[in-house]
Order: C-alpha cells, then sequence, then structure tokens
DNA sequence: TATTTGTAATTAAACGATTAACTAACTTCT
DNA sequence: AGAAGTTAGTTAATCGTTTAATTACAAATA
C-alpha cells in the first residue's frame, strides 16, 4: 500500500489571521510585540497570542529577512576550520552572534584563495549582512572589493596594513619581543625561531619581534632561524629541529611563531630525545589541547580568543546597524603564560 | 563633512531585464539554464548572461528559497562542538553538503536539552530543509516531535534504538567486544573500563561490550569498572584511574569507552608515572591530537568520521528530495588500530 | 455643533524570485 | 488555404512578511 505523505499545510500569518477573522497585519504587529499604544486591544493581542501557540506558528525568518533587507545572518569566512585557533574563534564567534540575535555561517577556505572567492560569493547569495574573515594570503583585492561596495567587514586575527579595513588582531610584533626576552632571562643564549614561509604579515610580526629581542641582547644567529612550508609543515619542522639539535652548538631554546608549528617542535623535540624545560626552552604561540597531556605545563602566549570574537562581532554590528563607516582597527594585547610546573626526572 | 554612504542599488532580475527591456521571466529563465528548447533566443541568452556579469548579478537566495520552499540549507545539531570528534565529523558534514548544493548552519547544545530545543526552534524558523543531529540525552520527545510533523531528519553518533528514526552509528558493542579481547590477548588480565555515568545507549553500548568481553574470558572484575560524571571529567578520571592504580592487584589495562574520556585517563596516568604501553596497556576511543605529541601510538577505535558525515547527508538529502519515507537505520563499522611503535626507554 | 484626538483595526504594495499558462508570430504539412 | 506545430517570448500569481497609508468609529475639546 503506498502511503502518501500528509502535505502538511504551513501555518503562516495569514492561516492564524484567517482563523481569528482579522487582518495579517494585525497578526503580525502583535506577534512582533509592536501592538502598543493603541494598535491593537489587549483582547484580541490575547487570542492572537494563543492562537499562535496553539497552531504551533514558527515564523518564517525568509520571507521577514526579504522583506526588511537584512538576514541577521553573518558569514564567517576561516582558513583552516581544523587548527584549534581558529577552532575556538569560531566558537566564541558564533556564541556571541547568536547572544545579539544572529546567526552564522561558517566558510573553510583551508588556505585556498580561489576557495575563499568562491565562498564569499556563496554567502553574498545568502544575504548575508557582513562578514568577519581570516583572510588567506593574497587575498587583498578580493577583501577590497568587499569594502569599496560597502558590506560590513572585520578582519580579525590577520590585517592587511595597508588597507583600509576594520581589524581585530594582537600585538604580535611586542608580545613575541616580550616572550623571546623571557627566554633570554632563563639563561637561554643560543635560540632558535620556527617560522613560516610565507607572506603573513601577522606571522611575520612575530619572527620580527623575536629577531629583534635576539639582537638587541646580542645574541642573534641567522643559522638559528628556519622557515617552514605551510603543506610540508610536518617535515619542515622535524628537519629545522634537527638540524638545530645537531649544531655544533646546541640550541638551548626555541621560538615557534604558530601553534601549528608549535605541536610539530614538540613531538620533533620528544621524537629526538631532547628533554623539554631541561635540555631546552621552549616559547610556543597559543594554549594547545595536545600538550595537556604532558605533566608539565610549557610557557605559551595566550591570545584573548574570546575577547577578539566579542569585538569582532561588536564591530561588525555596529557596522551593520548604524552603517558606521569609521575605520577601526582594534589591537588587543596577548599574555604570556609561564606557570610551568619543572619536570622531575 | 557628512559622508552620505551611497546607497548601492541592489541588482535583481528585474534590474537586468529592464536594462534590456526585456521580461524578468526571461531573465530567470536564462540564468538557471532553463531557455533550452525555443524558450529563449541565442542572442537574447547571450545578451542577458552578458548583462548579469556586467553588473555583478548576485541571485538573491532568500527569494528564491521563499518560493520553491526550499532553502537547501540543513540545521546540523552539535552535542559538543569542542570535542574533536564532533568537530572532525562538522566539518566533514559540512563539507559533503556543499558538494551537493547545500549549506549547514551548525548549532551547539553543550549536552543541554532545553538549548537543543531552542536551536531547532530558531533552525525552524530559518526554514532548514532538514536536520542532522547528535541527540543529547532525553531528548527523544523533541525527536519525536520532529519525526512526527515529517520533517527530513537523521541522528548521527548516538540514536534512540526504541525511536523510528533514521540514524548512522557504529557498531558500538562489537567493535568494543573486538577491542577488549585486544588487551586481553596482549596478556592483560585486570582490565578497568572508565565510562559515562549517563543515560546515553552508544556509550552504554560500549560499556557492554567490554563487560562481555571480560565475562567471557573469566576476567572480569566489578572494582575495576568505573563511571563518570560529563560535569566533573576530570576530576572522577583522576580519582578512578588512582583507585584502579592502588588496588591491591594492580590493573593492566584500561579500556576507555569515549575520547573525552581516553584524554583524561592518559592524562593521570602520566601524571601518576605510570608508563604507558609498559606498566599499562590502553584502548582508547577515538583517534586524538592530544596524543600525536607522544613517540608512540595508544592503540584506539577508529571511527569512520568521514563515511558516517557522507552517508548522514546522503540519506538526509535522500529524504529531502525524494520523500522518501522509509526507516533506514545505518551501522557502520569502526577500526582497531594497534600498530603501535613501542616505547624505548 | 463642528472639529480634533485617540483607538483599533484594515489595505495594499513591496521584497526578489519562480513558473504555469498564455500569446503571437512563423513554419510546415496535408 | 487551414490546421497543427514550433519558436520566442510575456503575464500574472505566488511564497510569507512588513509597514506606510488609510479608514472608521468613539470620545474629548472648542
Amino acid at each position: 500500500m503506498i502511503q502518501l505523505k500528509e502535505k502538511m499545510k504551513k501555518i503562516s500569518l495569514k492561516t492564524i489571521a484567517n482563523e481569528l477573522g482579522v487582518s495579517s497585519a494585525t497578526v503580525s504587529l502583535v506577534l512582533n510585540g509592536k501592538d502598543k499604544n493603541g494598535r491593537v486591544s489587549k483582547e484580541l493581542s490575547r487570542k492572537i497570542l494563543d492562537k499562535a501557540a496553539e497552531l504551533n506558528y514558527v515564523p518564517n525568518t525568509l520571507a521577514k529577512s526579504l522583506k526588511v533587507g537584512k538576514s541577521r545572518t553573518i558569514g564567517l569566512i576561516i582558513a583552516d576550520i581544523s587548527n584549534l585557533f581558529f577552532g575556538a574563534l569560531a566558537l566564541h564567534i558564533q556564541s556571541f552572534a547568536q547572544q545579539k540575535g544572529y546567526t552564522v555561517i561558517i566558510g573553510n577556505t583551508n588556505e585556498k584563495l580561489n576557495e575563499m572567492e568562491h565562498i564569499i560569493n556563496f554567502l553574498l547569495a545568502r544575504q548575508v549582512d557582513g562578514f568577519i574573515i581570516t583572510p588567506t594570503e593574497k587575498s587583498q583585492n578580493l577583501i577590497n572589493k568587499l569594502t569599496v561596495s560597502n558590506i560590513p567587514l572585520v578582519l580579525v586575527d590577520r590585517t592587511f596594513p595597508e588597507l583600509k579595513v576594520n581589524s581585530v588582531t594582537i600585538n604580535n610584533y611586542e608580545i613575541s619581543y616580550k616572550a623571546t626576552e623571557e627566554l633570554i632571562k632563563k639563561g637561554c643564549r643560543n635560540i632558535g625561531v620556527i617560522s613560516y614561509k610565507q607572506d603573513h604579515f601577522h606571522v611575520n610580526e612575530r619572527k620580527r619581534g623575536a629577531v629583534e629581542a635576539l639582537k638587541n641582547s646580542g645574541i642573534f644567529n641567522p643559522n638559528y632561524i628556519a622557515e617552514v612550508r605551510y603543506d610540508f609543515l610536518k617535515e619542515d619542522v622535524s628537519a629545522a629541529i634537527e638540524k638545530m639539535v645537531n649544531e655544533n652548538i646546541r640550541i638551548d631554546g626555541i621560538f615557534f611563531t604558530t601553534n601549528s608549528i608549535s605541536i610539530n617542535g614538540v613531538k620533533s623535540l620528544i621524537n629526538n630525545n631532547i628533554i623539554i624545560q631541561k635540555d631546552i626552552q621552549l616559547m610556543c604561540f597559543d594554549e594547545n589541547d595536545a600538550f595537556y597531556i604532558l605533566p608539565y605545563t610549557i610557557p605559551f602566549i595566550k591570545q584573548p580568543i574570546k575577547e577578539m570574537a566579542e569585538k569582532a562581532i561588536d564591530l561588525l554590528i555596529e557596522q551593520i546597524d548604524d552603517n558606521n563607516n569609521e575605520l577601526i582597527k582594534v589591537i588587543q594585547d596577548a599574555e604570556l603564560v609561564t606557570n610551568e610546573k619543572i619536570v622531575d626526572q
């Protein structure tokens, strides 16, 4: 026997209006709380509210968005969602957005420019009210196109300093300088720096901060500066570590400029039987779950992820609501976390 | 000087139609590729396509969705997005959905029933075409409400066996039985099991599988079975491990029934100076980044996350497109990964 | 009494797209 | 030549809301 699917009739404003013998405008007014100062009588309001509940009315957000020209949706474009930093960032952005009544649609670019372009167009078609973006390399033109179109936009974590675009970042140079000084204070004299071989302003700022600190202490050694490729992260970090460890003067400290580099660096050190915190002092970027199982804390630079998320949402919604046109570049301070327990072995 | 925001006029079908002096219906036909077999002439098609490109036309998905009654959006409701397993699941679901032309809106319930209800209503208002859900405890009624409303739905990872609802899960009982046998084969005779004190069918099945294996080998000991609370995970796991380790007959193997328990368990063992793979053999649930830095691989049960994601999307879209009414419960086989390197110390 | 004010609703257009039904002008066939 | 078929479009309704403008009536004021 063929079972016909019961075509559950959708409940709309009109359904309620018809059942009550009123106009759908009145129903809309009541259901949106705009029935104050003599728009709709108390009794009718009550009846409408009751009927809506009875029929289990669910408003159609699409129709509303179409009418009012705002979708209360924001596009979040992340460079690499499998990276824990971005995952946490996305989580907080979503949470803050929700608090403000916005939905977030997440897109992942995998650090690819063409994917970024594709996702932006896709989200534009979905009528997002604005974007929060961690831009990929060389996406200046794409970003620029959005800003000249007056589309609300905030870059986060990364930015292009030459562009007139709102951003929320941390003080990459300063905190890296300070973090490197911390290694020096601990007595390290042969300090390595491992960074990406990429055109990312924020990462290069970190490297610059570390290098400056080393130079100002007179212990800078170009042999100890390594650059790894994003697409060969594991191999390159491993090679860099092994080279540093086998130099005639052995390295006694390393500064990693990103969390992905940090994780692979720590793994390489463990594999090479270098005892962290004894043979070598480390400074990582970002807190990391991968270090959770270690019996000690590796010093790291803690980014104010939650605050960045909140600021980004605030900036964006300000632009959306007020059509605020002024350019704002927020720089938030990262924090050094060094409360390590010394490993006892 | 006040700078007036230039009210960038939105480009719609009508804009194109007007500029070309044709009807918007024709434009719609062409832009949707429905201009075949004598609907629109070659030249006009060309002109419309060119004009659309020239004006940088972006279709309004909201309007389309409103008209056709499908949003090509699916709601993904995750119990705990900070959990790596769910993160990976979400990533793959999103990726497969995108391939099929669907957008995913993710909601996070934090394992809370009322948040789950709230998110479902929110997404219903956004006119999602269907749901993929990892349901929280005691959400049977909520799930049931969706199914009786004929809303396309697939549960994933977890399910309620008593409910007539589509699901994609793994063979929790069987793989746990097999995994425990593996520990026994390695010579373990005092095997602990740490699981959640919760009403989750899938986790309880894992526990049942382990317990059955132990019983069938005649080495079941109720003292070695621990249940921890979700909200006090760290403390409870730590206490359980310490108790097991300090029993008069020391434990020589542990089976963890989830990845979060696994991580905390491994951390506790390391903190207690128990040498994993020497003093004790482990079996974890799920691959885990937190173990990435260890110089050895801890045996684990690998869930086919990608395949689960794909199957879930396929099932859901089938329901959406074909109004397919038949009940399907997919059970996929998990895999035992035991290719560990022995730690050399 | 005539006018204003206040209260409680309705009307109707609009948002941007889709699509069934229709028209009009040519071709082709018998 | 008339009927039928093909080609190339248009018309108009519709999806579910919102909202400015309007109406209708009652009460208050001049």
